[in-house]
DNA sequence: GATAGTTTCATACAACTGTTTGAATTGCAA
DNA sequence: TTGCAATTCAAACAGTTGTATGAAACTATC
């Protein structure tokens, strides 16, 4: 095994050139010259590319669910096997966002890689996307048991609403910042955080089981 | 001047093509065996592949502003210049949901195209979306005059959320349908409009005038 | 210090990419 | 028909890409 130098060497750098770069115009050798190895490198260590990309995200992608299973957890544990859904929601969305928002000027390497895959969203990284879904039942899971009385269907909306809030979000902070020009604040992340769970919120507890029920407000 | 033949052959072809197989692997080489022309007709037509996939995707995109637009405008003559903030969110989602979704096998190749331009966001499509915010503003505007009491900080979330749920619900309306094991019914796209409108709508109209009270500085 | 296994290296490979070129062809007006 | 521009074509270009190779350098074990 001798030490991971080489091995981490590369994976510092791709995650930094893709981060800044993107996936589309950083080649092999970008990041091999950056981390100051030689080109089979990558194909001895990884096997190919895409397998090195694959890597990087997830390992920062098990981070983030690992985060909100623990928080969802610690909710779940405190209100005896129940949490109030807002908790949930926030257990679901808090991490992604805290992840990846911010100031930009602190924003880690990781983060602004996430940020990336989010927007570019290449080949290996879809596929890694794809196998989430057992992760997201666990939610579902959590969900259905936070609001007995609601249908599947609605429960499955909800999660699919609080996600694309969420993840929109961020791949769309630059124009939403200029959209409002400057008004809405994306380094507040914990307004931000607040503002998904409540809308969330309201769309899994308003009204009956019709979606189209009068508004009614909920807790901010 | 001639006839159109060979470039409205080339646009159909890879309309045709990107729709099926996606930006990432289909070359030009691909679209001119398809269309049946030379290989040079391209960068002759179009002068350069970047162009050509701008040229489809800024078609189909104004066919889809034209359309809020209209609905849009409608609204609010009827209204005599303020539409209720429904009716502006239905025009701002409706189209985009309509043209992408609907049951799988009569979906047509535009549709499919835009679909996989929304997961794939290739660089000359993204430089598209940038200027897509003045189109966007109109939105704000009419929303702004639909809910005066409604802070623009709350109008331009309420916007991005609704923005998030419809495109967000486009690009993952695979996983959804399997995480819901068919449950969500994506073919109902009626439902869909409406149950984005209806959380888009609870976002902009609960709690007071201050969602966000603003007991928070700036300390973090 | 020889040996076996791992890791690094320079280099070549093979294929594919979008684009350009310049000649051939076509269509149309005078 | 002639002339001229617009279009089409086959071919080559120039570059890049990820990957494979086989020898060299290293490391640890005996």
């Amino acid at each position: 095994m001798a030490s991971d130098h080489t091995r981490s060497a590369i994976l510092t750098a791709a995650e930094r050139l893709y981060a800044d770069r993107g996936f589309s115009d950083v080649t092999l050798r970008d990041i091999v010259a950056e981390a100051g190895v030689n080109l089979a490198a990558v194909n001895y260590h990884f096997g190919s590319k895409d397998e090195l990309i694959a890597e990087l995200f997830v390992t920062r992608s098990i981070a983030t669910n690992r985060e909100r299973l623990r928080e969802l957890k610690a909710a779940e544990e405190q209100g005896g096997g129940r949490a109030p859904i807002e908790v949930i929601l926030r257990a679901l969305v808090g991490p992604t966002l805290r992840g990846c928002l911010g100031p930009e000027n602190q924003r880690s390497t990781a983060a602004r890689f996430m940020i990336r895959a989010s927007i570019e969203s290449v080949p290996p990284i879809r596929r890694i996307k794809n196998r989430e879904i057992d992760h997201l039942r666990k939610f579902a899971g959590a969900m259905r048991r936070a609001l007995p009385e609601r249908s599947d269907v609605d429960i499955y909306w909800g999660l699919n609403f609080a996600l694309a809030m969420a993840h929109h979000t961020i791949r769309e902070s630059e124009r939403l910042a200029k959209l409002s020009e400057g008004k809405c604040d994306l380094d507040d992340v914990e307004d931000v955080v607040a503002r998904v769970v409540s809308v969330a919120t309201m769309a899994l507890t308003a009204g009956k089981a019709e979606p189209k029920a009068p508004p009614r407000v909920a807790a901010r």
